[in-house]
DNA sequence: TGTACATCAGTGAACGCGCGTTCACTGATGTAC
DNA sequence: TGTACATCAGTGAACGCGCGTTCACTGATGTAC
């Protein structure tokens, strides 16, 4: 566990945080396993001692941006607690922070085209990412009268294909590259709506 | 204009769809140019009488996607007049239809990282998709009163998120390996509720 | 405290590869007369 | 209808490049005695 006192000092997180700069600069097109090194100061080879190629240190990248996902959204669901409405603008507007304030992570988890499964930590990441938001789906949910309430994980992914969606047209380079509204505010409003139709507000708040 | 009586018949277009069926096979990274090229039939240097490089082949690919796309939007939209929730679904489903059936095209559009003003021909054809959400849109959001009405662009950037996220978490690749939903019940119902919320549907449909 | 030794992180050279792009060319096609 | 010519789509060889990966190695570090 310790890697203290290496040659380095932690060449594996330096090649992970290497690896997020370029990916942020570049796309995940443009990052390469070589300039990666180049950047941590180190020959190409050396990646080899941590890594089991290229696919992998960004696998590696992704699963830490997870990480840091989970955190953010328990957190800001947790701050928007009891109030429905509250809670998951807070977890939408986490959401486009978290795209914002980690490019590099975020393209690693949606964008540079890994699969979720291709390492048993990365998909565990990812699988916690998902239970957090469908735990606080079925958390809320519970004030939906019974019969008209969806499924949880429904209800959840909703929420999720929302921000996502808000995230990758309006807040990100290709095709809303000028986006009609702040993402923020298309988003906002897209989840209040939504949670009026479910019921979790009032019909004119 | 006319291509007929060339050397290849119409090297342009076999290029195009040489590069659709690469980049549907081996997604955005594993396209290249010489493999479209060997797959027309031609050397790659042939390429360059046609298209300034690479990424201009991707962006003409794009292109021709944008107008398969607008088409579809368009078409299924009036189909499902006057119902409002019958114009939206179908639009969301000829969204996850366009993704299914035309994925080169849809990934050369939002996957590719091209930007989609690297061309002015892109750049009109994306324009002219957007327009055609939006007017409709416009058209639907006669209905609601008028001081609860949001902003017709606002509205259609709400459903085409949806449908985007859908897209991209649960019925491609990466994250939502396992989808909790077909993406069809998950798109369907996650609009059904949105309209709801608009008042564009009855409180309990 | 000092020395001998084992470990193993990182080196450096080398590899084969396919990429995008250029260039002078060739030869089939369409056209003018 | 037949011939001479101009056009220009596609050729083929060549380029420089940086990639990911391998391998036998070296030398700093930590440890045993």
């Amino acid at each position: 566990m310790s890697k203290r006192g290496y040659h380095h000092g932690n060449l594996r997180q330096a090649l992970v945080e290497a690896a997020l700069a370029l990916i942020e600069a570049k796309g995940p097109t443009g990052f390469t396993l070589s300039e990666a090194a180049k950047q941590a100061g180190v020959t190409p080879a050396a990646v080899y001692r941590h890594f089991a190629g290229r696919d992998d240190l960004i696998a590696e990248a992704a699963r830490q941006g997870y990480e840091i996902f989970t955190d953010l959204m328990q957190y800001a669901y947790d701050g928007g607690q009891p109030s429905a409405m509250a809670a998951f603008e807070a977890t939408g507007r986490a959401y486009l922070a978290f795209a914002r304030k980690h490019p590099g992570h975020y393209i690693a988890m949606f964008e540079s085209g890994i699969s979720v499964n291709r390492t048993a930590d990365l998909a565990a990441a990812a699988l916690r990412a998902r239970s957090v938001l469908e735990k606080a789906a079925q958390e809320l949910s519970q004030h939906i009268p019974p019969e008209k309430r969806p499924p949880p994980a429904m209800f959840s992914a909703h929420i999720w294909a929302l921000s996502h969606g808000v995230v990758e047209l309006f807040a990100r380079g290709s095709p809303g590259a000028q986006s009609p509204y702040p993402p923020e505010d298309l988003l906002e409003s897209g989840i209040g709506i939504y949670l009026r139709g479910l019921g979790l507000l009032p019909p004119d708040s």
